[in-house]
DNA sequence: AAATATTATGGAACCGTTTCCAATTATAGA
DNA sequence: TCTATAATTGGAAACGGTTCCATAATATTT
């Protein structure tokens, strides 16, 4: 591999001047550049990240935190991100991170120290699988952090996320503007305070509303399609009927569609059913799904930019407001008739 | 931060031998040791990956390519991937890589060397994004590679893919083998080898047993659950009837089922639809979904392997053997009575 | 106890950049 | 033409590790 030192001399040149060429700052005149260029060319030149990041503690490299359990961190996402990177030719390490656990009260900090430690400028802190105070402290000492799917409440600029509780109330008010009074739930993971919000705010939309959920058809799930199927066949069973079930993502939503179907359920003749998340695959189910768009993939594209902005201090076009949309399919039926 | 040498002057010792403590390799009498962990942990020193790489020539990283087309590409298999590198310690890079276009004939390999120069020890190459010349090439410049659901002939060792053409070939057989004489189909994207061979072999399997598929009951499709719904209600359109349906990804073979049971159509007992991939949600459609169970994850927990191998010398058990098993759901329905 | 082999240690040189300052050259103004 | 100013240039020093060799300390053999 050709160095620095190679390219300047072949060009007839210090290694300053090179230096000066790749990275574009300071003066060289048109002609210094152009011998430059061509032995850099002529050479295969390509500078070396490694010495470039120990000289100029610039890592060109932004980290993603974020757990498994993340489960919305799909593949698209992770492709609008890369895509923001791109034009400022900056990479992007991704983490399988730690939660903190009894055992391990400092494993997420720990994992997410290791991401810093590999050479991060900055970092997006994924869902909300650390404490706030966590993210607190760890902003103080390393500030170059954004927040996608999670707000901090001190943290507003560097937080990319929508209203919880809102779009929890949102569902609940839909499912009662539309006359059901016998409702089902099956529920996420209450592992995140965003997942407590939204449970909060569809609860409150009940009570706002003087309903309530019998106890024995609110089956606790984890958002997966097993849980959901599982869940749906288990309040299929009890001896409370219900006219509508809100399922805390489309995942649980779609099985629970399957699994009622089979029992020769009508959807949503007989049992109405609102998901969350707008799935691609939401509109492509039988009946296609009701459901609460979460705009996961514009919240990161400002959290991304955002980001570069704290580390690179380019100046992008930032969003902060994220619209909650009850997206109308055909898979909640209107009870009331007018 | 603190450095080898404030780590060297608290221990009282040289930075040699600090940089055998770091590295465990060397010999360090116990004594020596127990004062330079103490000063480091002192000191709360965390060796600097650039100078580290810079001198050592070893980054401790790895690249992933893949294009968004490789839609497989999902949480779960990069979770995999991550969690086979965490003991090592080994970093992931993720890009969206190009594909090459008659425009950009060297997009793909550009977009390669970039990822290589950012600081990779070794690269998994996902999908068939690019040709096998192409592959041959980099891998003569840059031997650490590895094929992840791909395979190029002269590169076996290296390459980690299941034998398409039989996937397509015991998809057809399986269709055959219930009964089903009028078949239609919803084709993928024609774009890779890997897309053909399936579709040659499925063709094949038909062939074999002197059945064809009426040409208006093939349906182009792109793996997604639009051209699958689309898909379906073509094929229904048609004057040519058919009691089986094989879509080349569980994707379409869902949302061609939505749009089936939408009309009215009772799966399977009217048409029987056949699935390829074996996505999760697979188990939880209605009717569940037959389909072919495809291994990434645990192709791509070899390929890691071996990569670590290649790049790091580590001896993991690597696996070459990837079955291919069709999973008997409910959605497709035997013709012979026996 | 002396000779030899083995283990442990210190530190200079090096990896390939960026940064900064001093020196040189070009340009503009008087 | 001579200064004053600005633009351009070269290269030493620094970034924080690893490597390697010479040397010192210990253990082993005779």
């Amino acid at each position: 591999m050709a160095t620095i030192r190679d390219v300047a001399k072949l060009a007839g040149v210090g290694i300053g001047t090179v230096s000066r060429v790749i990275s574009g700052k300071g003066s060289v005149s048109q002609k210094t550049l152009d011998k430059v260029s061509d032995a850099m060319t002529a050479l295969n030149f390509k500078p070396n990240t490694s010495a470039q990041s120990l000289s100029s503690k610039r890592y060109n490299t932004i980290g993603l935190w974020g757990t498994k359990s993340s489960g919305e961190m799909n593949r698209a996402t992770l492709t609008k991100i890369e895509r923001e990177l791109q034009p400022f030719n900056i990479s992007l390490i991704t983490t399988d991170g730690e939660r903190n656990t009894p055992n391990q009260p400092n494993a997420a900090r720990q994992s997410i120290d290791n991401l810093i430690n590999k050479g991060c400028d900055g970092l997006i802190i994924w869902g909300s699988d650390i404490q706030d105070y966590d993210i607190l402290q760890l902003e103080k000492e390393f500030p170059n952090i954004v927040l996608l799917n999670h707000k901090a409440e001190t943290l507003v600029e560097k937080s990319f996320a929508f209203d919880h509780y809102q779009a929890g109330y949102i569902a609940g008010k839909y499912i009662i503007d539309h006359g059901h009074k016998d409702i089902a739930y099956i529920t996420g993971w209450f592992d995140t305070s965003d997942a407590n919000e939204r449970h909060n705010g569809f609860l409150d939309a009940l009570n706002d509303n003087n309903l309530s959920i019998h106890k024995n058809l609110i089956y606790r799930g984890d958002y997966t399609f097993k849980k959901g199927f599982e869940g749906a066949n288990y309040l299929f069973n009890q001896k409370e009927s219900f006219t509508a079930l809100f399922c805390a993502n489309d995942q649980s939503a779609m099985s629970a569609i399957s699994a009622l179907s089979s029992r020769g359920v009508k959807i949503p003749e007989d049992i109405s059913v609102l998901g969350y998340d707008n799935m691609n695959i939401a509109s492509y189910t039988n009946p296609p799904l009701t459901t609460i768009n979460v705009p996961t993939q514009k919240m990161a594209v400002s959290a991304v930019r955002k980001l570069i902005n704290l580390c690179y201090g380019a100046e992008l076009e930032v969003d902060y407001d994220f619209d909650i949309e009850l997206i109308e399919r055909k898979s909640v039926l209107n009870l009331i008739s007018d």
